[in-house]
DNA sequence: GGTGAAAGGAGTCATCC
DNA sequence: GGATGACTCCTTTCACC
């Protein structure tokens, strides 16, 4: 099922160009900046979160601002096995503070992505979660000290314009 | 200017907490939800605006319906001395496919994120921008096989209802 | 798949509490 | 700060193309 016949055109790509950095763009404002009638793009738009090209609409949340100063990645090595990796992905991704769980090449299993007030409760939350986690054999921690960028917006192909 | 006084109440942390998962959630809905006059609501959610506390709304677009397939980290270790670090760092952000750049403890300088259409279009981005840039030492870079999750949602702590 | 119009609903602002 | 009400604009639907 992954891969299904998604076919995006110039206008959809418009579309997910302008709402991925503006996503509480007015549908009517959205039918302006790409000259359509409201109706013919609110369309587009459902088709477009049916499709799961739209995964979500989210509020990008300042962390320091609600206590989450600290940003670590950590490596996550395990015993070997297919099935018993599936199972650790899914007990990591459970972990709230974990953004972001990912199975990479090479000699380390997963990485992943995990926020927290401070270090304090990172070293909490490594004992009291992670470390109860089976089949993790070792884990390889990165502090964050500064975040110089951090966005999720896409590189979309710029539609090109057909000459009128 | 960095931690200026934002202070965040109850009625705040709800609003965020409905829309870090809901950024299109209607001004009267989000209004319902907390028990509030819309008016009352837009006024919150503008000053967190202004505040920054909300950086922005984005719509979370599948990487693979816009063949951007490819993620990667890559470590990337620069010669001594903080002036050159951010400029390197600047640099870095600056290029487009780059979602991320964390500037880390440890040996390496920085850790940034990546998304490419696919191998190939990694090792022309690395030719064309990464080794361009000047005082890199080196790169170590993680291909990413499977992403089994990926949000920014952030742990708000959850308001604690006052016994009427 | 897009348009245009019409009804219902939401955003916005001034005013009062 | 929050509520209310009024005005305006937007969303949504549907018949038509």
């Amino acid at each position: 099922m992954i891969d299904m016949d998604v076919v995006l055109d110039n206008i959809d790509l418009q579309i997910l160009n302008l709402m991925q950095s503006n996503a509480r763009i007015s549908n009517s404002d959205l039918a302006k900046e790409i000259n359509m009638a409201p109706s013919a793009v609110l369309e587009r738009v459902k088709k477009l979160e049916q499709k799961k090209v739209i995964k979500q609409y989210n509020a990008a949340i300042d962390p320091a601002s609600v206590q989450q100063k600290l940003l670590a990645f950590i490596f996550i090595k395990s015993k070997e096995g297919f099935t018993c990796c599936s199972d650790i992905a899914q007990q990591l991704a459970n972990i709230p503070e974990v953004q972001e769980v990912h199975h990479i090449a090479g000699e380390d299993c997963f990485l992943i992505k995990i926020r927290t007030a401070d270090s304090a409760s990172l070293m909490a939350l490594m004992r009291n979660s992670l470390q109860k986690i089976p089949n993790i054999l070792s884990t390889k921690t990165t502090i964050v000290l500064e975040t110089v960028k951090e966005q999720q917006q896409l590189v979309i192909p710029k539609p090109v314009k057909a000459i009128v």
